[in-house]
DNA sequence: ACACGACACTTGTATATACAAATATAAATA
DNA sequence: TATTTATATTTGTATATACAAGTGTCGTGT
């Protein structure tokens, strides 16, 4: 569906505008529907992208700094997200022995439980999209993207 | 840059998930750009963007389902946006005489004046992102996304 | 050792998002 | 006409975003 016809716009955009709102109302239609996947679970996006990025980090404590810098929103507050994920035993965190102004967190084994039955609805979540387009197509809209959001200077 | 380095990833993600990743990094990227030109005005993008929708109704008063349905993120407080938007004098607010469930939402000439004020900045913030394309690229992206969200069912 | 600035994180405040429940009015139906 | 149902909006609560100010710790230079 076009863009204006999303917006129910009544007039068309210019190219440059339709991109900036079609990456907007994109993103808006993505996060909608990965909202109804996790619901149930009582975890919203921003917790679930925590416990994923703890994850990766393969036993290896996160401190707040790498948290931040690998989160899709980089203003978020990592500080009141993580004590969310503290209060369900999601993960620990603990002042770093090495450098008291660090902070150690770890994901817990029930944290690490919960993404491996999230994990298959989650691939289901993006094949679901990715299955609009055919694998040329996927490939040339990452490297649009990417290029596309290039600041220069 | 890649979304993998954009986040700092170890690891290379599969096309799908790079695609859903990309398109919310782009959105977030987007948004900050953004918020740097209105800051000044003590507007949020939200704000700005109720009074673009007010403005393209061309006199015509919009109800709250109008804007609604015409926003980016549909499951906004529109009641609450349009309460900031009184405040500073930039809409007026009155219960529909037809039809008293209605709100008759219009944009002042004091937000019609911030608008026009705000204008260019808006469009040089829309094409120095389109730059980064050319002109067949930014339909491809376009038309990507327009095919990449289609929910089937 | 001490002062100073940098760093890592926390806290406060305002706004926005997400969702459910509540209110008020209009339309439909018995 | 009275009751129910649908529509339009508001309100409440929890969470997240955005930004600024505050606290505690570390590193550097004198």
């Amino acid at each position: 569906m076009k863009i204006e016809d999303a917006l129910k716009s009544t007039v068309d955009y210019s190219k440059s505008t339709s991109a900036i709102l079609n990456v907007m109302y994109t993103q808006n239609v993505i996060t909608d529907s990965f909202n109804e996947i996790i619901k149930p679970y009582d975890l919203s996006g921003e917790q679930y992208n925590v416990l994923r990025i703890l994850r990766g980090q393969k036993g290896c404590p996160a401190n707040m700094c790498i948290i931040q810098e690998r989160m899709l929103a980089k203003t978020s507050n990592t500080t009141r997200l993580v004590d969310k994920l503290l209060l369900k035993d999601l993960v620990t965190r603990n002042v770093c022995p090495e450098n008291r102004r660090k902070i150690e967190v770890l994901i817990t084994q029930k944290g690490l439980d919960l993404l491996t039955e999230l994990d298959p609805k989650v691939r289901e979540h993006e094949e679901a999209f990715a299955e609009n387009l055919n694998n040329e197509e996927l490939e040339q809209l990452n490297t649009l993207l990417e290029k596309y959001r290039t600041k220069l200077i």
